[in-house]
DNA sequence: TCTATATCTTACTTGCGGTAAATACTATGG
DNA sequence: CCATAGTATTTACCGCAAGTAAGATATAGA
């Protein structure tokens, strides 16, 4: 069903309707009602999905790494091609379903930010450091590797690896890294 | 006509229809069509008034303060306000308008990391810096504000001044700022 | 073979974005 | 004061997709 539905996602854009998906599936519309949902519902379980591909690949892409800083590059390239593998269904997650979407979104990206809101937290701890920056911090890079994907699917022909070096860059070591002189704006 | 539609979605959410927003303003459906044209480009010219809302803002905000470091602070903390003050127009903005949400958002963000980018793009040369992560960052930049504000705006109560605060640690300091030790997932 | 229950489909309702055609309103020329 | 041209505005409509109710079909047990 959810394999069905990823294929007519693939096919026909983020906009598919739920007819579609249904005829991709074989079945009709009141079956897929039953079976996963309403659209909100479905657009849930296949972000389940894809937070999973997400996960999955930045493990085996860290576990590679020795170094923090090199395993925040791998991260981060990692999830720029995981998701470029999956665009049609990034942008269904985020956006397809209409309606109240920016609080969808927000869910989404709390899935993602959550667990490494926890992690960030026990770090900074570990290290005697303020660990109550770690929930906003999670927000912010979730919401800036979300925005950083949707521009380089969408525009970019910027090899992942270079911008993942880039935005590591801006992570690890922050504007400020070479005292910088800020914004004026 | 404008301020109609800001004070319709102000009432009755992002989700308003065109109906009750003509309604507002005292004509009906096909007068806003004649006037401001189609959802899409209603929600742009609303975005419009908020990007020279957040303009306007952050340039009071930044004129008093003098260190890059807490211009930057003022920055997004005027930007959280703003967003704030505006919450149901920003979430219109940013997802009110159905189908194709990502691309619009894309676009919208785009209007604010454009600008960014040469800016940064010119301090970075100045220092003798590589200016080619310009554009990158600053989408970045700009997807992380709109994260953590939709994050603030909806779930959280933290201070305003407190969590610009930690957002700036991040952007300007880094993730390794105390040689931290990094992600693991 | 007959009944009952679970499953699927057809067919409908609703609601909204968008538009075309009809109508009221204003202004100008006689 | 009337008629006519042109414009602003409304009524009425279309299409489309989400979501649902009730009918049809098949499968299990007696």
């Amino acid at each position: 069903m959810l394999d069905a539905a990823e294929r007519a996602i693939r096919r026909d854009g983020a906009g598919v309707s739920i007819d579609v998906i249904a005829g991709e599936a074989g079945v009709t519309k009141p079956i897929v009602y039953a079976r996963v949902g309403k659209r909100t519902e479905l657009s849930d379980a296949l972000a389940q999905r894809l937070a999973s591909r997400l996960i999955e690949a930045a493990g085996v892409a860290i576990a590679r790494r020795r170094t923090p800083r090199t395993r925040l590059v791998a991260l981060i390239r990692s999830t720029l091609e995981t998701l470029a593998e999956n665009r049609e269904l990034f942008l269904f997650v985020t956006g397809g379903a209409s309606e109240e979407t920016p609080q969808r979104t927000l869910y989404l990206a709390s899935r993602s930010a959550k667990p490494m809101a926890e992690q960030l937290a026990a770090t900074r701890s570990a290290q005697g450091l303020d660990p109550s920056v770690a929930v906003a911090w999670s927000y912010g890079i979730v919401g800036l590797l979300n925005m950083v994907s949707l521009w380089w699917i969408t525009d970019s022909a910027e090899p992942a690896e270079r911008l993942a070096e880039h935005l590591a860059e801006l992570l690890w070591s922050g504007l400020g890294g070479a005292s910088a002189q800020g914004p004026t704006r």
